[in-house]
DNA sequence: GAGTGGTCTAGACCACTAC
DNA sequence: TAGTGGTCTAGACCACTCA
Protein backbone atom coordinates (compact mmCIF):
# COMPACT_ATOMS: atom_id res chain seq x y z
CA UNK A 1 0.00 0.00 0.00
CA UNK A 2 1.09 3.38 -1.00
CA UNK A 3 1.32 6.28 1.87
CA UNK A 4 -1.92 7.30 3.00
CA UNK A 5 -1.41 11.02 2.61
CA UNK A 6 -0.80 10.54 -1.08
CA UNK A 7 -3.99 8.18 -1.72
CA UNK A 8 -6.52 11.03 -0.14
CA UNK A 9 -4.18 13.34 -2.59
CA UNK A 10 -5.14 11.52 -5.83
CA UNK A 11 -8.90 10.65 -4.35
CA UNK A 12 -9.65 14.62 -4.19
CA UNK A 13 -7.75 15.32 -6.87
CA UNK A 14 -9.79 12.59 -9.30
CA UNK A 15 -12.82 14.19 -7.54
CA UNK A 16 -11.86 17.58 -8.77
CA UNK A 17 -11.38 16.64 -12.33
CA UNK A 18 -14.45 14.70 -12.21
CA UNK A 19 -16.40 17.89 -11.22
CA UNK A 20 -17.65 16.23 -8.20
CA UNK A 21 -16.11 19.26 -6.42
CA UNK A 22 -16.68 21.85 -8.84
CA UNK A 23 -14.55 25.27 -9.41
CA UNK A 24 -15.09 28.05 -7.51
CA UNK A 25 -16.90 25.69 -5.13
CA UNK A 26 -15.44 24.39 -1.52
CA UNK A 27 -14.21 21.20 -0.54
CA UNK A 28 -15.03 19.67 2.67
CA UNK A 29 -13.61 21.29 5.55
CA UNK A 30 -10.39 18.88 7.05
CA UNK A 31 -12.32 17.98 9.73
CA UNK A 32 -14.93 16.46 7.77
CA UNK A 33 -11.88 15.20 5.69
CA UNK A 34 -10.31 13.56 8.84
CA UNK A 35 -13.79 11.50 9.37
CA UNK A 36 -14.05 10.59 5.60
CA UNK A 37 -10.31 9.05 5.08
CA UNK A 38 -10.10 7.50 8.61
CA UNK A 39 -7.29 10.18 9.41
CA UNK A 40 -5.56 12.98 11.15
CA UNK A 41 -5.49 15.96 10.54
CA UNK A 42 -1.99 16.63 9.67
CA UNK A 43 -2.33 13.62 7.04
CA UNK A 44 -5.59 15.52 5.85
CA UNK A 45 -3.20 18.80 5.60
CA UNK A 46 -0.30 16.94 3.87
CA UNK A 47 -2.48 15.77 1.15
CA UNK A 48 -4.32 19.18 0.67
CA UNK A 49 -1.15 20.76 0.45
CA UNK A 50 0.18 18.78 -2.37
CA UNK A 51 -3.42 19.47 -4.09
CA UNK A 52 -2.55 23.41 -3.40
CA UNK A 53 0.63 22.96 -4.69
CA UNK A 54 -0.69 20.98 -7.80
CA UNK A 55 -2.95 23.50 -8.49
CA UNK A 56 -6.02 21.63 -7.88
CA UNK A 57 -7.00 24.12 -5.04
CA UNK A 58 -6.38 26.81 -3.23
CA UNK A 59 -6.80 27.11 1.02
CA UNK A 60 -7.74 30.42 2.94
CA UNK A 61 -7.54 30.57 5.81
CA UNK A 62 -11.20 31.32 7.68
CA UNK A 63 -12.93 29.99 5.03
CA UNK A 64 -11.33 26.81 3.52
CA UNK A 65 -10.46 25.33 0.30
CA UNK A 66 -11.22 26.49 -3.00
CA UNK A 67 -11.14 24.42 -5.97
CA UNK A 68 -9.79 26.25 -8.36
CA UNK A 69 -10.13 25.45 -12.30
CA UNK A 70 -8.11 22.90 -12.88
CA UNK A 71 -9.27 21.58 -16.44
CA UNK A 72 -7.75 24.74 -17.51
CA UNK A 73 -4.24 23.84 -16.18
CA UNK A 74 -3.05 21.15 -18.85
CA UNK A 75 0.47 20.78 -17.90
CA UNK A 76 2.33 18.06 -16.90
CA UNK A 77 2.12 17.24 -13.15
CA UNK A 78 5.55 16.52 -12.45
CA UNK A 79 7.12 19.61 -14.20
CA UNK A 80 10.08 17.88 -15.34
CA UNK A 81 9.05 18.07 -19.03
CA UNK A 82 10.47 14.78 -20.84
CA UNK A 83 10.17 14.64 -24.54
CA UNK A 84 7.57 11.36 -24.24
CA UNK A 85 5.13 13.76 -21.39
CA UNK A 86 5.10 16.24 -23.85
CA UNK A 87 4.39 14.54 -27.16
CA UNK A 88 1.93 11.94 -25.60
CA UNK A 89 -0.34 15.19 -24.19
CA UNK A 90 0.12 16.90 -27.44
CA UNK A 91 -1.39 13.90 -28.78
CA UNK A 92 0.25 13.89 -32.32
CA UNK A 93 2.72 11.83 -34.22
CA UNK A 94 6.47 11.78 -33.18
CA UNK A 95 9.06 10.37 -33.51
CA UNK A 96 12.83 10.38 -31.95
CA UNK A 97 16.24 10.35 -34.38
CA UNK A 98 19.08 9.75 -32.25
CA UNK A 99 22.07 11.06 -34.20
CA UNK A 100 24.71 10.60 -32.13
CA UNK A 101 25.68 8.54 -28.98
CA UNK A 102 29.03 8.64 -27.89
CA UNK A 103 31.26 8.57 -24.69
CA UNK A 104 33.49 11.41 -24.45
CA UNK A 105 36.34 13.40 -22.44
CA UNK A 106 34.28 16.13 -21.75
CA UNK A 107 35.75 19.85 -22.89
CA UNK A 108 36.04 22.00 -20.07
CA UNK A 109 32.28 23.63 -20.80
CA UNK A 110 30.52 20.55 -19.94
CA UNK A 111 32.57 19.02 -17.41
CA UNK A 112 32.14 22.16 -15.76
CA UNK A 113 27.93 22.37 -16.15
CA UNK A 114 28.64 18.53 -14.76
CA UNK A 115 30.87 18.94 -11.94
CA UNK A 116 32.28 16.74 -13.28
CA UNK A 117 35.73 15.05 -12.13
CA UNK A 118 38.71 15.49 -14.58
CA UNK A 119 39.70 12.31 -16.58
CA UNK A 120 35.73 11.16 -15.98
CA UNK A 121 33.66 10.33 -19.01
CA UNK A 122 30.70 11.43 -20.38
CA UNK A 123 27.76 9.81 -22.80
CA UNK A 124 27.01 12.82 -25.09
CA UNK A 125 23.72 12.31 -26.81
CA UNK A 126 22.16 14.57 -29.97
CA UNK A 127 18.22 13.63 -30.46
CA UNK A 128 15.95 15.21 -32.78
CA UNK A 129 12.76 15.09 -32.06
CA UNK A 130 9.95 15.16 -35.29
CA UNK A 131 6.26 16.12 -34.41
CA UNK A 132 4.03 15.56 -37.42
CA UNK A 133 6.86 15.48 -39.63
CA UNK A 134 8.66 18.31 -38.58
CA UNK A 135 11.77 18.46 -36.53
CA UNK A 136 11.57 20.94 -33.88
CA UNK A 137 13.40 19.70 -31.18
CA UNK A 138 17.09 19.01 -30.59
CA UNK A 139 17.89 17.75 -27.22
CA UNK A 140 22.23 17.32 -26.34
CA UNK A 141 22.62 15.51 -23.40
CA UNK A 142 25.50 15.16 -21.43
CA UNK A 143 25.36 12.16 -18.75
CA UNK A 144 27.81 11.02 -16.22
CA UNK A 145 29.20 7.47 -17.36
CA UNK A 146 29.30 6.95 -13.81
CA UNK A 147 25.77 6.23 -12.95
CA UNK A 148 25.43 4.56 -16.70
CA UNK A 149 27.40 1.99 -17.74
CA UNK A 150 25.49 0.82 -21.33
CA UNK A 151 23.51 3.41 -23.15
CA UNK A 152 22.00 2.09 -26.01
CA UNK A 153 20.46 3.83 -29.05
CA UNK A 154 17.15 1.81 -27.64
CA UNK A 155 16.96 3.37 -25.03
CA UNK A 156 17.53 6.72 -26.29
CA UNK A 157 15.03 6.05 -28.83
CA UNK A 158 12.38 5.86 -25.80
CA UNK A 159 12.87 7.68 -22.74
CA UNK A 160 15.96 8.08 -20.99
CA UNK A 161 14.29 8.61 -18.23
CA UNK A 162 12.53 5.94 -17.86
CA UNK A 163 15.45 3.43 -18.14
CA UNK A 164 16.91 4.92 -15.61
CA UNK A 165 13.76 5.33 -12.97
CA UNK A 166 12.82 1.85 -13.85
CA UNK A 167 15.46 -0.17 -15.22
CA UNK A 168 18.34 1.08 -12.57
CA UNK A 169 16.05 1.93 -9.96
CA UNK A 170 17.47 5.57 -9.35
CA UNK A 171 15.27 8.35 -8.55
CA UNK A 172 15.59 11.58 -10.15
CA UNK A 173 15.08 13.86 -7.75
CA UNK A 174 14.42 17.81 -9.58
CA UNK A 175 15.91 20.23 -11.80
CA UNK A 176 17.02 23.76 -12.77
CA UNK A 177 15.51 24.91 -15.56
CA UNK A 178 16.97 28.28 -17.20
CA UNK A 179 15.12 29.01 -20.50
CA UNK A 180 16.78 31.72 -22.74
CA UNK A 181 16.30 32.54 -26.48
CA UNK A 182 19.24 32.73 -28.85
CA UNK A 183 20.27 32.44 -32.51
CA UNK A 184 20.32 29.11 -34.11
CA UNK A 185 24.11 27.59 -34.41
CA UNK A 186 25.06 25.63 -37.31
CA UNK A 187 24.17 22.78 -35.62
CA UNK A 188 20.72 24.22 -35.39
CA UNK A 189 20.17 24.06 -39.00
CA UNK A 190 21.79 20.91 -39.41
CA UNK A 191 19.70 19.01 -37.37
CA UNK A 192 16.04 20.82 -37.17
CA UNK A 193 13.69 22.95 -39.70
CA UNK A 194 14.36 25.62 -39.20
CA UNK A 195 13.23 27.41 -41.91
CA UNK A 196 13.59 30.94 -41.80
CA UNK A 197 13.68 31.27 -37.90
CA UNK A 198 16.03 33.37 -36.62
CA UNK A 199 15.87 32.20 -32.62
CA UNK A 200 15.66 29.02 -31.29
CA UNK A 201 14.54 28.80 -27.46
CA UNK A 202 16.92 26.93 -25.43
CA UNK A 203 16.23 25.18 -21.88
CA UNK A 204 19.13 24.27 -20.13
CA UNK A 205 18.34 21.77 -17.51
CA UNK A 206 20.33 20.52 -14.60
CA UNK A 207 18.87 16.92 -13.62
CA UNK A 208 19.95 15.62 -10.25
CA UNK A 209 19.46 12.31 -8.35
CA UNK A 210 17.51 11.44 -5.13
CA UNK A 211 20.45 11.21 -3.64
CA UNK A 212 21.72 15.26 -4.28
CA UNK A 213 24.51 14.20 -7.32
CA UNK A 214 24.44 15.97 -10.36
CA UNK A 215 24.33 13.49 -13.04
CA UNK A 216 22.97 15.50 -16.28
CA UNK A 217 23.25 18.25 -17.98
CA UNK A 218 20.55 18.72 -20.95
CA UNK A 219 20.11 21.42 -23.58
CA UNK A 220 16.58 21.24 -25.54
CA UNK A 221 16.59 23.10 -28.42
CA UNK A 222 13.38 24.72 -29.78
CA UNK A 223 12.03 25.96 -32.76
CA UNK A 224 10.28 28.82 -31.51
CA UNK A 225 6.85 28.60 -32.88
CA UNK A 226 6.49 25.31 -31.17
CA UNK A 227 7.61 26.27 -28.15
CA UNK A 228 5.52 26.60 -24.87
CA UNK A 229 6.33 26.42 -21.63
CA UNK A 230 3.93 26.53 -18.85
CA UNK A 231 4.85 26.56 -14.64
CA UNK A 232 2.86 27.75 -11.49
CA UNK A 233 4.59 30.34 -9.59
CA UNK A 234 3.45 29.01 -6.07
CA UNK A 235 3.82 31.73 -3.50
CA UNK A 236 4.79 30.06 0.13
CA UNK A 237 4.59 33.35 1.81
CA UNK A 238 7.99 33.81 3.28
CA UNK B 1 6.90 37.08 16.66
CA UNK B 2 6.91 35.75 13.59
CA UNK B 3 6.15 31.95 12.76
CA UNK B 4 8.88 29.75 14.44
CA UNK B 5 9.18 27.48 11.73
CA UNK B 6 10.20 30.07 9.12
CA UNK B 7 12.61 31.87 11.82
CA UNK B 8 14.58 28.84 11.44
CA UNK B 9 14.43 28.32 8.01
CA UNK B 10 15.88 31.89 7.93
CA UNK B 11 18.39 31.26 10.22
CA UNK B 12 20.25 27.64 8.35
CA UNK B 13 19.66 29.59 5.11
CA UNK B 14 21.42 32.45 6.28
CA UNK B 15 24.24 30.22 7.64
CA UNK B 16 24.70 28.36 4.25
CA UNK B 17 24.65 31.86 2.21
CA UNK B 18 27.71 32.79 4.90
CA UNK B 19 29.25 28.86 3.91
CA UNK B 20 29.04 28.07 7.52
CA UNK B 21 27.50 25.24 5.85
CA UNK B 22 29.26 24.50 3.08
CA UNK B 23 28.00 22.64 0.29
CA UNK B 24 27.98 19.10 -0.14
CA UNK B 25 28.43 18.79 3.42
CA UNK B 26 25.66 17.94 5.58
CA UNK B 27 23.31 19.82 7.54
CA UNK B 28 23.14 18.68 11.93
CA UNK B 29 20.09 16.21 11.83
CA UNK B 30 16.67 16.70 12.47
CA UNK B 31 17.21 15.68 16.07
CA UNK B 32 20.15 18.16 16.87
CA UNK B 33 18.53 20.93 14.91
CA UNK B 34 15.38 20.14 17.45
CA UNK B 35 17.68 20.78 20.80
CA UNK B 36 19.71 23.66 19.05
CA UNK B 37 16.70 25.90 18.87
CA UNK B 38 13.90 23.88 20.95
CA UNK B 39 11.38 22.74 18.60
CA UNK B 40 9.80 19.56 17.60
CA UNK B 41 10.40 17.65 14.86
CA UNK B 42 7.73 18.35 13.08
CA UNK B 43 8.45 22.19 13.30
CA UNK B 44 12.48 21.61 12.20
CA UNK B 45 10.82 19.71 9.39
CA UNK B 46 8.87 22.40 7.89
CA UNK B 47 11.94 24.27 8.06
CA UNK B 48 13.39 21.96 6.27
CA UNK B 49 10.85 20.88 3.63
CA UNK B 50 11.34 24.75 2.89
CA UNK B 51 14.90 24.92 2.25
CA UNK B 52 14.68 22.01 0.48
CA UNK B 53 11.60 23.95 -2.02
CA UNK B 54 14.30 26.71 -2.47
CA UNK B 55 17.05 24.56 -3.68
CA UNK B 56 18.81 25.24 -0.74
CA UNK B 57 19.83 21.33 0.88
CA UNK B 58 18.29 18.12 -0.65
CA UNK B 59 17.05 15.85 1.87
CA UNK B 60 18.01 11.98 1.51
CA UNK B 61 16.16 9.48 3.70
CA UNK B 62 18.59 7.61 5.61
CA UNK B 63 21.78 9.65 5.42
CA UNK B 64 20.81 13.39 6.21
CA UNK B 65 20.17 16.63 4.31
CA UNK B 66 23.12 17.75 2.16
CA UNK B 67 23.77 21.46 1.43
CA UNK B 68 23.66 22.39 -2.17
CA UNK B 69 25.57 24.70 -4.11
CA UNK B 70 23.23 27.97 -3.46
CA UNK B 71 25.27 30.54 -4.89
CA UNK B 72 24.69 28.95 -8.08
CA UNK B 73 20.58 29.49 -7.84
CA UNK B 74 20.53 33.42 -8.08
CA UNK B 75 16.63 33.31 -8.92
CA UNK B 76 14.28 35.38 -6.49
CA UNK B 77 13.13 33.99 -3.73
CA UNK B 78 9.41 34.91 -4.57
CA UNK B 79 9.01 33.22 -8.10
CA UNK B 80 6.88 35.78 -9.14
CA UNK B 81 8.99 38.14 -11.16
CA UNK B 82 8.34 41.60 -11.09
CA UNK B 83 9.95 43.98 -12.98
CA UNK B 84 11.24 46.08 -9.70
CA UNK B 85 12.48 42.72 -8.29
CA UNK B 86 14.14 41.63 -11.67
CA UNK B 87 15.98 45.13 -12.44
CA UNK B 88 17.47 45.27 -9.15
CA UNK B 89 19.05 41.68 -9.39
CA UNK B 90 20.16 42.91 -12.49
CA UNK B 91 21.40 46.26 -10.62
CA UNK B 92 21.42 48.50 -13.61
CA UNK B 93 20.06 51.60 -14.35
CA UNK B 94 16.23 51.11 -15.19
CA UNK B 95 13.53 53.17 -15.77
CA UNK B 96 9.98 52.44 -16.25
CA UNK B 97 7.83 54.51 -18.69
CA UNK B 98 3.23 54.53 -18.75
CA UNK B 99 2.23 54.43 -22.48
CA UNK B 100 -1.25 54.15 -21.40
CA UNK B 101 -3.48 54.03 -18.16
CA UNK B 102 -6.91 53.75 -18.92
CA UNK B 103 -10.38 52.36 -17.80
CA UNK B 104 -12.22 50.37 -20.25
CA UNK B 105 -14.81 48.43 -21.12
CA UNK B 106 -12.72 44.92 -21.75
CA UNK B 107 -13.27 43.11 -25.29
CA UNK B 108 -13.99 39.58 -25.43
CA UNK B 109 -10.53 37.90 -25.21
CA UNK B 110 -9.72 40.00 -22.14
CA UNK B 111 -12.79 39.74 -20.70
CA UNK B 112 -12.49 35.47 -20.98
CA UNK B 113 -8.65 35.89 -20.27
CA UNK B 114 -9.54 37.42 -16.53
CA UNK B 115 -13.20 36.00 -16.35
CA UNK B 116 -14.49 39.32 -15.94
CA UNK B 117 -18.48 39.59 -15.70
CA UNK B 118 -19.95 41.31 -18.59
CA UNK B 119 -20.36 45.16 -17.83
CA UNK B 120 -17.64 45.01 -15.57
CA UNK B 121 -14.75 47.77 -15.86
CA UNK B 122 -11.17 46.83 -16.22
CA UNK B 123 -7.62 48.79 -15.78
CA UNK B 124 -5.67 48.69 -19.05
CA UNK B 125 -2.17 49.28 -18.31
CA UNK B 126 0.49 49.90 -20.82
CA UNK B 127 4.65 50.03 -19.35
CA UNK B 128 7.65 49.88 -21.25
CA UNK B 129 10.78 48.99 -19.31
CA UNK B 130 14.32 50.37 -19.92
CA UNK B 131 17.54 49.14 -19.21
CA UNK B 132 20.47 50.72 -19.80
CA UNK B 133 19.13 53.45 -22.75
CA UNK B 134 17.42 50.54 -24.51
CA UNK B 135 13.49 49.76 -23.98
CA UNK B 136 13.31 45.93 -23.69
CA UNK B 137 10.33 44.91 -21.86
CA UNK B 138 6.83 45.84 -22.64
CA UNK B 139 4.30 44.99 -20.19
CA UNK B 140 0.41 45.02 -21.11
CA UNK B 141 -1.26 44.65 -17.64
CA UNK B 142 -5.27 44.01 -17.32
CA UNK B 143 -6.43 44.67 -13.66
CA UNK B 144 -10.02 44.26 -12.41
CA UNK B 145 -11.38 47.43 -11.47
CA UNK B 146 -13.52 46.30 -8.71
CA UNK B 147 -10.27 45.40 -6.20
CA UNK B 148 -8.91 48.83 -7.03
CA UNK B 149 -10.46 52.08 -7.31
CA UNK B 150 -7.72 54.07 -7.83
CA UNK B 151 -4.75 53.55 -10.31
CA UNK B 152 -2.35 56.79 -10.78
CA UNK B 153 0.49 57.11 -13.49
CA UNK B 154 2.99 57.32 -10.32
CA UNK B 155 1.84 53.64 -8.96
CA UNK B 156 2.27 52.37 -12.12
CA UNK B 157 5.67 53.89 -12.22
CA UNK B 158 6.92 52.02 -9.55
CA UNK B 159 5.42 48.90 -8.67
CA UNK B 160 1.49 47.75 -8.60
CA UNK B 161 2.52 45.30 -6.79
CA UNK B 162 4.08 47.13 -3.92
CA UNK B 163 0.95 49.51 -4.01
CA UNK B 164 -1.46 46.32 -3.63
CA UNK B 165 -0.17 44.53 -0.87
CA UNK B 166 1.54 47.63 1.14
CA UNK B 167 -1.21 49.93 0.48
CA UNK B 168 -4.35 48.06 -0.11
CA UNK B 169 -3.08 44.94 2.20
CA UNK B 170 -3.82 42.33 -0.20
CA UNK B 171 -1.75 39.72 -0.64
CA UNK B 172 -1.18 38.03 -4.02
CA UNK B 173 -0.73 34.54 -4.15
CA UNK B 174 -0.21 32.66 -6.97
CA UNK B 175 0.24 33.11 -11.01
CA UNK B 176 -0.02 30.67 -13.67
CA UNK B 177 3.14 31.33 -15.74
CA UNK B 178 3.13 30.67 -19.77
CA UNK B 179 6.07 31.51 -21.61
CA UNK B 180 5.69 31.43 -25.85
CA UNK B 181 7.90 33.19 -28.45
CA UNK B 182 5.83 34.98 -31.19
CA UNK B 183 6.62 37.79 -33.90
CA UNK B 184 6.36 41.30 -32.74
CA UNK B 185 3.37 43.05 -33.12
CA UNK B 186 3.12 46.51 -34.16
CA UNK B 187 2.69 47.95 -30.74
CA UNK B 188 5.67 45.44 -29.84
CA UNK B 189 7.55 47.56 -32.65
CA UNK B 190 6.55 50.91 -31.44
CA UNK B 191 7.55 50.62 -27.68
CA UNK B 192 10.12 48.97 -28.04
CA UNK B 193 14.28 49.23 -29.17
CA UNK B 194 13.54 45.93 -31.71
CA UNK B 195 15.64 46.57 -33.92
CA UNK B 196 16.19 44.04 -36.05
CA UNK B 197 14.85 40.96 -33.78
CA UNK B 198 12.18 39.23 -35.35
CA UNK B 199 10.85 37.39 -32.28
CA UNK B 200 9.44 38.52 -28.97
CA UNK B 201 9.32 36.39 -25.61
CA UNK B 202 5.96 36.39 -24.25
CA UNK B 203 5.11 35.98 -20.46
CA UNK B 204 1.49 35.61 -19.84
CA UNK B 205 0.80 35.98 -16.33
CA UNK B 206 -2.65 34.95 -14.44
CA UNK B 207 -1.94 36.57 -10.92
CA UNK B 208 -4.31 35.82 -8.01
CA UNK B 209 -5.43 37.33 -4.78
CA UNK B 210 -5.15 35.26 -1.15
CA UNK B 211 -8.71 34.65 -1.58
CA UNK B 212 -8.53 32.64 -5.15
CA UNK B 213 -10.29 34.98 -6.78
CA UNK B 214 -8.48 36.35 -10.05
CA UNK B 215 -7.79 40.09 -10.44
CA UNK B 216 -4.75 40.28 -13.05
CA UNK B 217 -3.72 39.25 -16.62
CA UNK B 218 -0.68 40.39 -17.86
CA UNK B 219 1.71 40.03 -21.02
CA UNK B 220 5.24 40.75 -20.57
CA UNK B 221 6.99 41.28 -23.63
CA UNK B 222 10.85 40.88 -23.82
CA UNK B 223 13.19 41.45 -26.50
CA UNK B 224 14.55 37.65 -26.97
CA UNK B 225 18.27 38.87 -26.23
CA UNK B 226 17.71 40.34 -22.81
CA UNK B 227 15.23 37.21 -21.82
CA UNK B 228 16.06 34.91 -18.95
CA UNK B 229 13.77 32.73 -16.97
CA UNK B 230 15.29 30.54 -13.67
CA UNK B 231 12.86 28.23 -11.96
CA UNK B 232 13.19 24.42 -9.78
CA UNK B 233 11.63 21.67 -11.53
CA UNK B 234 10.83 20.68 -7.65
CA UNK B 235 9.94 16.75 -8.28
CA UNK B 236 7.36 16.14 -5.10
CA UNK B 237 7.69 12.12 -5.86
CA UNK B 238 4.12 11.18 -6.65
C1' DG C 1 -19.31 32.67 18.89
C1' DA C 2 -18.91 28.75 15.77
C1' DG C 3 -16.21 27.08 12.20
C1' DT C 4 -12.36 27.35 9.35
C1' DG C 5 -7.35 26.72 8.37
C1' DG C 6 -2.25 27.62 10.53
C1' DT C 7 1.16 26.37 13.90
C1' DC C 8 3.33 23.58 17.34
C1' DT C 9 4.06 19.71 20.32
C1' DA C 10 5.31 14.74 21.96
C1' DG C 11 5.46 10.42 20.80
C1' DA C 12 5.07 6.27 17.90
C1' DC C 13 6.48 3.27 14.16
C1' DC C 14 8.56 2.55 9.58
C1' DA C 15 12.19 2.68 5.66
C1' DC C 16 16.60 3.46 4.45
C1' DT C 17 21.83 4.03 5.06
C1' DA C 18 25.87 3.09 7.11
C1' DC C 19 29.12 0.39 9.64
C1' DT D 1 22.70 -2.20 15.13
C1' DA D 2 22.52 2.73 15.53
C1' DG D 3 21.28 6.76 13.26
C1' DT D 4 18.97 9.03 9.74
C1' DG D 5 14.75 10.95 7.52
C1' DG D 6 9.41 9.66 6.26
C1' DT D 7 4.79 8.94 7.90
C1' DC D 8 1.01 9.13 11.09
C1' DT D 9 -1.44 10.21 15.25
C1' DA D 10 -4.00 12.99 19.03
C1' DG D 11 -4.34 17.00 21.02
C1' DA D 12 -3.47 21.90 21.98
C1' DC D 13 -3.75 26.78 20.93
C1' DC D 14 -3.93 30.64 17.63
C1' DA D 15 -5.61 33.66 13.55
C1' DC D 16 -9.01 34.47 10.55
C1' DT D 17 -13.90 34.67 8.44
C1' DC D 18 -18.66 35.04 8.70
C1' DA D 19 -23.23 35.39 10.37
Amino acid sequence: MQNKYLVIYRQIAEKIQDGEFPPGEKLPSEHELMEAFHASRETIRKALNQLAQNGFIQKVQGKGSIVLDAAKFDFPVSGLVSFKELASSLGNRHVTYVEKLELIEPDKNVQKQLQALPGSKVWKVYRVREIDGEKIIFDKDYLKQMYIDNLTEKICASSIYEYIENELQMKISFAKKEIIVEEPTEEDREYMDLDGYSNVVVVKNYVYFDDASLFQYTESRHRPDKFKFVDFARRTHT
